[in-house]
DNA sequence: CGAGTCCTTGAAATGGATCAAACGCTGTGG
DNA sequence: CCACAGCGTTTGATCCATTTCAAGGACTCG
């Protein structure tokens, strides 16, 4: 798998147009969460904000790391993959955060970016974050913040997502996901199940299993659409407990 | 697993002295690598240099932070443990790295800390890391770099601890393990069975099994003292590829 | 020397992987 | 509007890796 060939296949954007980070809606949830309006007054490289649908990659492991990512909307996912093969899901991320720090250390990128579910997200080149951290002392402390919700949540994916019996494993994921996705209600849209089984490090039809068991013990059940389920999160956690 | 009950297990510590941070051998590969020798002069708090024996406990999980620690020399993990008892080994760390960086976000430590083989360590509070980095802009990129560090470390510990067939996570172990000890050589100090196994979430005995077979192969070899083996990297590797 | 702790090995039980095939969507073209 | 192709999901049956249980061995410390 050449970084060309990823590269091909890589969506095209929708270009939603210049970001307004001024009056967006949800500034007090994102990166820019510490800074005041003004700050935005003289930005010299322009943040774009884009609609990427399903599948869409938006950068490449090892590729040159210019900007960094903040997501407004939509699920994601970064996988890694190592020489000899081996490739995981290591992250799944949603509305709120920031990706592609470590083109603030000036390394390239250390995964790839690919949607799971159509995403809005603004696209902040390191210029821009330079010029900000220069200018806003208290905005490193905004970006060690970032830092550390990345660690933690590669932390959680160690403990919740990869150890112990699959069925553990997939109903932490469960409530993962309705904790990523933001919103208060106990609904949620799966991934597909080639996804979901590289989550938590399963074949396809074991995830599917486990599930199906779930829907028969009544705690998963079917929603609206297909795809969307309802979970009993109080019957999931129970399940953990003894 | 109440916290009074781990603090009981901490070791005692050897208080070696103040740390000597100007004339400290290894500052070049440490956390103050970027300062001058001019920084330390007016320290407001102490920088301490301890040193543990194996099995002492340096700090708990969910206790207070009011230090940072960076190893001189020795091995130390981090566990993390889930609400439900769930416990894994997150972190392997060794010479030169740095510890207990949530301290300066303010968050109680996430993990508990545990010395695997006798260990050097200096201990920074958190005053101290704020004081330079007031004084020393330039200071707070070298603090990222360490977040990036864990972060790196936690997703190899993602895709090559936690996933595939135990086989691999093994031989990835044994390479890794070359790796944080440092110096050039072939031979390592093995963990406890236990610890190991907990390492790539296996049993003990299974574990067991695969080193059994990896010697028997003639790729790892018994080395002076029992838990020093010596290791055939490039074999190793090789099992890796195909 | 004996007790404790950790390592090693064997045999049986099981969880999960894999292979194979059927099912059910969704979109397309006749 | 229906038929069919294509893709992802579901289910069953078999096989294998890993866990678990059990017991014997080796090293360490007092």
């Amino acid at each position: 798998m050449t970084q060309a060939s990823n590269l091909s296949l890589c969506g095209k954007p929708e270009w939603i147009g210049r970001a307004d980070c001024r009056h967006c809606a949800i500034r007090k949830m994102m990166l820019f969460s510490s800074l005041d309006e003004s700050a935005f007054d003289h930005i010299l490289e322009p943040i774009d904000n884009l609609r990427f649908g399903p599948k869409a990659c938006i950068y490449t492991q090892g590729g040159d790391s210019n900007s960094i990512y903040s997501i407004r909307n939509g699920l994601v996912k970064l996988t890694q993959s190592l020489p000899d093969g081996t490739q995981r899901i290591v992250r799944l991320l949603g509305p709120g955060a920031v990706t592609g720090l470590e083109a603030l250390v000036g390394e390239p990128y250390h995964h790839t970016l690919l949607v799971c579910q159509e995403v809005d997200i603004c696209r902040i080149p390191i210029e821009t974050m330079i010029q900000l951290e220069n200018e806003h002392p208290d905005f490193s402390k905004q970006v060690m913040k970032y830092w550390e919700q990345h660690l933690n949540l590669a932390d959680r994916w160690i403990i919740e997502l990869s150890s112990g019996p699959i069925r553990n494993r997939v109903v932490r994921f469960l409530l993962m996901l309705l904790e990523i996705k933001g919103d208060q209600n106990d609904t949620v849209r799966l991934l597909s199940y080639d996804d979901m089984a590289a989550i938590v490090d399963t074949s396809r039809e074991t995830f599917n299993r486990v599930i199906a068991d779930l829907k028969s013990m009544g705690l998963v059940q079917k929603g609206e659409s297909p795809k969307e389920v309802q979970c009993d999160i109080q019957g999931l956690r129970a399940l953990l407990a003894p």
